[in-house]
DNA sequence: GGCTCACGGACAAAAGTTATCCGAGTTGGG
DNA sequence: CCCAACTCGGATAACTTTTGTCCGTGAGCC
């Protein structure tokens, strides 16, 4: 899987702490990563629909829907592309006793439980929204760190220990 | 995910079918794939102690225990490895507001999802055996097949349509 | 109109995979 | 007992995907 999903989930539950639009610049600072790369994560997400960018001066990146609609499926799906895991070959077709095409009318077996396993890991997933992750840390974090990250955002580049 | 793993799991149902150990060369001309690259997964497979393998004249390979006591995941875990696909870097403890190490005593809770998700994964995984993917293609594959199948392992090289 | 900002694609580096080879060890037969 | 054939095993190279970076282009704000 695609180191960046950790990147662009952490943006998304930073993103639904600000009514305003983010810069990717400043994403990136906050979490300490490379801004070009994390700025490519954050292209596939404006793809796949989750943000929406704007431009000019004041712009940067906002959730496009409430963070109760986004799950954490759709972040990974947008970053790390929808496709299964396992891609079956259909070796069952080739060699000396190849299964003729005729009778390959259902999937293999192995294929289907791997799909089933694809599905229960996607299921897992879908099942927390971002809200649901903010709403934890709120849990951990202490209220002050919080409302200075609200400020960190709003604000421009905080001196820190002055 | 590796590609490797169908043919891994297609050579545990094809072991399970026969007593006498199964050449590598055998195995690869069976499903008309890299004889070298083969060789290659069912060393790993040998690593992980599901198969054994025996040298000599009549050598090859064979499953160490049952069938029905060799998991889809053992297999899956055999080959791609057994380390989760997620990998938290702990970006929240970079950054200018980054999380103090002494907070950080339980996993982020992206992690914890993630790992949750991978748990399920491994959990559908582990619930099939390699005697039930055996059980599955005998209810489709017509026994004639079958018995020719196990003729073609047992003896040497069949020269087809002779 | 000048400025800053985000987007998009082009480009290089790194990692992981796919594929192949030859040597070490073992078995079986003469 | 010796030989020869056959097997696995690890080391090695080519390829593909991923990762990371960069700059040019176009759009909004002042
Ligand atoms: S043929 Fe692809 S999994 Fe069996
Ligand atoms: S710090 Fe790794 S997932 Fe949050």
């Amino acid at each position: 899987m695609s180191g960046g999903v950790e990147w662009a989930l952490h943006c998304c539950t930073l993103l639904s702490r600000s009514a305003e639009p983010v810069p990717a610049v400043k994403l990136a600072e906050f979490h300490d990563v490379s801004p070009s790369y994390l700025a490519k994560q954050l292209q596939l997400l404006s793809r796949a629909g989750l943000v929406r960018s704007a431009q000019g001066n004041s712009g940067g990146y906002a959730l496009t829907r409430a963070a109760t609609q986004i799950t954490v499926l759709d972040v990974v799906e947008a970053i790390d592309g929808a496709l299964p895991a396992f891609r079956c070959t259909e070796v069952r077709q080739r060699g000396p006793m190849a299964t003729p095409a005729e009778r390959c009318t259902a999937p293999c077996t192995i294929a289907q439980v791997m799909d089933s396993a694809d599905r229960a890991w996607r299921d897992s997933l879908r099942a927390v929204t971002i809200a649901d992750l903010v709403a934890d840390a709120d849990r951990v974090i202490p209220p002050e760190t919080i409302e200075r990250t609200r400020a960190w955002l709003r604000g421009g580049t905080v001196v820190p220990g002055t």
